[in-house]
RNA sequence: GGGUGAUUAGCUCAGUUGGUAGAGCGCUUCCUUUACACGGAAGAUGUCGGGAGUUCGAGCCUCUCAUCACCCACCA
């Protein structure tokens, strides 16, 4: 065998994985030979997505758990899929139309609109598959799942699968368990996508704002005494008022304010509580008035302690006017512009009038229907709309106002009166996929009660079912899950799985002769199916229905059911009305989708065929999840939450976060900084080994993760070492035992490196048991490199090329051995080079992705006698050549090496690897001497002191500062022992063993010390 | 405003129950010695962010200050 000169990562990889894939070498329960199950659900990348360093480092991590698994033979399955994502393929789809000058969303209409989704589907979604073989992932591809398999807009011919089934059975079950609601709730509504989104998808960023501070007159002209005191109760203001001042940053809503809040505590607004006061916008004549009311959320320090409440479009808003039944005018439409719908603005204000004064009844429907929009405004956007409410109110005089100093045209400062308004840093939500201001916005939206799953996920964490690591995780998710908040599930996209409750919407003929829809409080049924849906509607009403497409639109409405329904049969969707009239009957499928994160959440099982008895359910619940904690919220604590309602389980044990990957300067990577680093193009320089072992070494628990292409480059450097080593073999014509087991052997340095290889084989997998990966990477290299190259393989040189026939072919085999369990250890971090070379150097039973694990013991092998005499002759080869490179002995040179007072262990680990030393530290000879000559290179060890004469020959002022440099270092230690060890306190306080330890090191050192002396004293002599 | 984590060699980071600091890269010097220059040998660099405390003993535990990062949050 004629090995090439590095590892060939490029030709060599897309070779390997074929050979894994063509043999099923990652199939669920490939060489398994033990019952247990070990599962790993892939946390589904976006079928838009593809590979980023993020995904790299995960997967990394994961696919050293399940080939470590696999080759300790459990029956694995690391199970691959894909999110549909629903907001952010529905995106790129419509970008896709536009750029390829297709028809907009809209204008396709729903079915095709989906079509194409499938399609850009099927011609995109394999990418961030693809790309991941090429990090060696072991995953069962056959298997891999799509949450949206199964839905009735799926064509022919994809995938089979039936994650919609999974999701219909939850929603249904969770619906009928009361767990699921509909309400009529403010929601962020993204203005972009056209859709409500849950409070996680907002993101809240600091931003310049202005705060504007206005006048609200009092209703008839009405004034008041405004006194404003400091601390102390002083009166520092006092004057008549005809107004109350009002600050808002979003001076657009005041259009649908509904009262004006103070604190009931606020002595100066006591006065005018339960007056009316005038909304100074809009037309003269329809001037709305509100009430000034009490309400426990102002702040009475903050602005001027009075709070304009618009419930339907704040937060804050929404639970005054709840709490104060004052109604909450919707001003928006989907697209965030100010509504042009409803009757003219002369009429809605009429009416609004009449509710403030308490001289109408109102409900929800009715004021959702009422438009208080005036004309000037009416289509314009919220932000346009903004300008010209400030512009239009500040023209009227209704600003308050300030002094400030401004420059005169001749340069001069003056006061001058301006509107006050505050430039203030303000907290604004913001879309985290459209990056547009998110509107709190009152519309009707599917909610999963939350408060009522969150119990049994919660507890896992609390009574250790579910171990989030790192720890600090598990305060955060205690954090989020006692506060949870409802979840709105549903989004008004079209990418999804639609909601399965049906409406039915009646009519029947008023006592006006006109007819009239049930349209607001109508009847719904959630059911799995249509013909269910028409079977519950048929029972209730004793009337089969009709299905419809949807609801009819406002317009619609007001035109008539006839207009409205003009395409549809009646035929027998006749129902006795509430008046004992005939009416009509028709029922639509809620065209919302759920969101996307409703079916993630459903991922640890959906994937194993459940609802159907699949076979593969014995793999849940799984074992590990690994994902970044920026998803802890959004779907780890779903899939604890939706596992535990659906089917009463935890879905995993141990839950491993961690953070964001980011540049090697610790800054996210981001297209605009230009920092991306595409783990593809490592692999292509590199080797997805190396990019792999680089993930592995900094998978520090909790610790930041910086991608260096420098790191990545040493362990393309590691992975060329460990070929080498095999070129070493190769070239000292090793032979091939083919599988070797472990030899039983009698030189000392085979035992010392089967000893160091048990070691190593613990602590890797005490590492991987405790999730330190950095651990089990580091103690790997460190044992390769460090032990085997360094030094066992040189030792092992003067054997290999000896006459010792016996021992040559002990140490063939031992060398043999200790190789194959490099290969079988590093396999789960490289897999690619440690296969290669696996399949190079012998002729194997079968692949290395399939090799047993050891199990072997460091109780059992490591040879305590081998141990310490190993580390005795690396101590004085390592002394010896320090020595001699400190006072220029030329590195070629031998020299003759002097003794004194070798003790028997001493003589004995000489005698044993006499060759070794000599040619390790360039040795010609040992001698034992009485005492050392003048002009001697001292070399204190442990049972002994080593000399090298070299009197005339060396630098004596060099030498003797060497010693002295170690005498110094060696005077700190002392130091520190002796005052240890003369402190009574320690003595007795401390343990034992500590003690005893360092007596001995004590003493050790002192004889080091009396030797370095010494040494100094006989150059001394010669200077 | 609340929470979490960080601060250790020039750089990037380890350091598991307190026993007296390590790795990789970089740097300096030497070496093309028959596995490997993607290499070998030797070497330099740290009052472990500041201060206080507990302890025989603190990088590690407690308090405090400083700086940084991230997460959550409704201040009109």
């Amino acid at each position: 065998m004629a090995m090439e000169k590095t590892f060939n990562a490029a030709e060599a990889e897309a070779r390997i994985y074929k050979m894994w894939e063509d043999a099923g070498a990652f199939k669920a329960g490939a060489n398994a030979s033990r019952d247990d199950t070990f599962c790993i659900m892939l946390p589904p990348p976006n079928v838009t997505g593809s590979l980023h360093v993020g995904h790299a480092f995960n997967h990394t991590i994961m696919d050293m758990l399940t080939r470590w698994k696999r080759m300790q033979g459990y029956d694995t399955l690391w199970q691959p899929g894909l999110d549909h994502a629903g907001i952010a393929t529905q995106l790129m789809v419509e970008k896709d139309l536009m750029e390829t000058q297709q028809p907009k969303r809209t204008d396709l209409g729903r079915e095709k609109f989906l079509e194409k989704v499938w399609e850009w589907k099927a011609a995109k979604g394999g990418t961030i598959e693809q790309q991941a073989r090429r990090l060696g992932d072991s995953m069962d591809w056959s298997r891999s799942a799509f949450t949206m398999s199964g839905a009735e807009s799926a064509p022919e011919g994809e995938k089979p699968g039936n994650f919609h089934d999974a999701v219909l059975k939850v929603f249904v079950q969770m619906y009928n368990d009361g767990l699921i609601y509909r309400g009529k709730r403010l929601v962020n509504w993204d203005p972009h996508f056209e859709t409500a989104i849950s409070d996680l998808e907002v993101e809240n960023i600091e931003v310049d704002g202005h705060m504007w501070h206005f006048k609200y007159p009092l209703a008839g002209g009405e004034t008041y005494e405004y006194v404003e005191k400091d601390e102390d109760g002083n009166v520092t203001l006092r004057e008549v008022r005809d107004y109350i001042s009002i600050a808002t940053t979003r001076p657009e809503t005041m259009l649908g304010d509904g009262a004006v809040a103070v604190h009931k505590d606020d002595e100066r607004y006591a006065p005018i509580v339960g007056k009316l006061c005038e909304i100074p916008v809009g037309p003269k004549d329809q001037r709305r008035q509100i009430p000034i009311i009490t309400d426990p959320y102002p702040d009475m320090t903050f602005g001027s302690g009075a709070v304009k409440i618009t419930g339907a479009h704040d937060f804050n808003d929404y639970e005054v006017a709840k709490r104060g039944g004052i109604p909450m005018y919707n001003l928006m439409d989907t697209k965030g512009a100010m509504r042009a719908d409803g009757k003219p603005y002369v009429e809605e204000a009429t009416t609004a009038q009449a509710i403030a004064n308490g001289e109408q009844a109102f409900d929800e429907a009715m004021i959702a229907a009422m438009n208080m929009v005036p004309e000037d405004y009416r289509g314009l956007d919220r932000f346009e709309a903004r300008k010209r409410v400030v512009a239009d109110i500040t023209a009227e005089g209704n600003a308050v106002m300030t002094t400030k100093m401004v420059k005169n045209d001749e340069g001069e400062e003056a006061e001058t009166t301006v509107p006050y308004v505050e430039a203030k840093k303000i907290m604004q939500p913001f879309g985290d996929r459209s990056k547009v201001v998110i509107e709190p916005m009152l519309t009707d939206q599917w909610f999963v009660d939350t408060a009522k799953i969150v119990g049994p996920a919660l507890d896992a964490v609390k009574e250790g079912r579910t171990k989030i690591m790192p720890e600090s995780g598990e305060k955060v998710y205690y954090h989020w899950l006692e506060n949870i908040e409802p979840w709105c599930i549903s989004r008004q996209l079209w990418w999804g799985h639609q909601i399965p409750v049906w409406y039915g919407v009646t009519s029947w003929v008023n006592d006006d002769g006109n007819r009239s829809f049930d349209l607001n409080g109508r009847t719904y049924f959630c059911a799995a199916t249509e013909a269910e849906a028409l079977q519950k509607f048929t029972d209730y009403y004793g009337r089969t229905p009709i299905v419809v497409d949807g609801p009819p639109s406002d317009s619609e409405l007001r035109e008539g059911w006839e207009t409205a329904f003009s395409n549809a049969t009646f035929g027998e969707a006749v129902v006795a009305s509430n008046k004992g009239e005939e009416g009509r009957l028709a029922i639509y499928r809620d065209p919302d989708v759920l969101d996307t994160w409703f079916s993630s959440g459903l991922w640890p099982f959906g994937t194993l065929g459940w609802p159907a008895e699949d076979e593969a359910m014995k793999y849940f619940p799984g074992d590990v999840l690994v994902t970044g904690q920026d998803i802890l919220f959004f779907w780890v604590a779903r899939m604890m939450m939706m596992s535990q309602a659906v089917l009463e389980k935890d879905p995993f044990h141990t839950v491993y976060l961690h953070q964001l990957v980011r540049d090697a300067k610790g800054e996210k990577m981001s297209k605009t900084k230009g920092n991306v680093i595409d783990p593809l193009d490592m692999i292509d320089a590199y080797g997805a080994d190396a990019l792999r072992f680089s993930n592995a070494q900094m998978a520090a628990l909790g610790g930041v993760l910086k991608i260096s292409e420098d790191r990545i480059k040493g362990y393309r450097n590691f992975g060329t070492k460990l070929w080498n080593a095999f070129s070493f073999a190769d070239h000292y014509q090793i032979p091939y035992p083919g599988d070797p087991a472990k030899p039983d052997v009698s030189q000392t340095l085979n035992k010392w490196i089967i000893g160091e290889t048990a070691k190593v084989r613990e602590t890797v997998d005490a590492a991987m048991e405790a999730y330190r990966f950095n651990d089990a990477a580091d103690a790997l290299y460190a044992f390769t490199w460090g032990k085997v190259c360094d030094w066992y393989l040189e030792f092992s040189k003067p054997i290999l090329q000896g006459d010792d026939t016996a021992a040559k072919a002990e140490t063939e085999q031992t060398l043999r051995w200790v190789l194959d369990q490099c290969l079988i250890l590093l396999h789960p971090i490289m897999p690619f080079i440690t296969e290669e070379l696996w399949g190079l150097a012998d002729s194997r039973a079968k692949m290395l992705v399939h090799a047993d694990w050891p199990t072997y013991a460091a109780a059992d092998l490591v040879d305590a006698d081998a141990d310490r005499e190993m580390n005795w002759v690396i101590d004085l080869i390592d002394n010896t050549r320090s020595a001699r490179a400190q006072v220029h002995v030329p590195a070629g040179a031998k020299v003759p090496l002097l003794v004194t007072g070798l003790d028997a262990k001493g003589q004995s680990a000489w005698d044993n690897s006499a060759a070794l030393i000599q040619r390790l530290a360039r040795i010609e000879s040992l001698t034992a001497v009485d005492s050392f000559p003048k002009g001697c290179v001292t070399i204190p060890m442990a049972g002994g002191t080593f000399g090298i004469p070299l009197e005339g020959l060396i630098d004596v002022d060099a030498e003797i500062a060497r010693l002295e440099k170690t005498l110094q270092k060696l005077g700190k230690e002392l130091g520190g022992l002796r005052g240890r060890l003369n402190n009574p306190k320690f003595v007795a306080s401390a343990p034992d063993e500590v003690v005893a330890e360092a007596k001995a090191n004590l003493a050790l050192r002192e004889n080091e010390e009396a030797q370095l002396k010494a040494g100094i004293a006989r150059l001394q002599e010669i200077g």
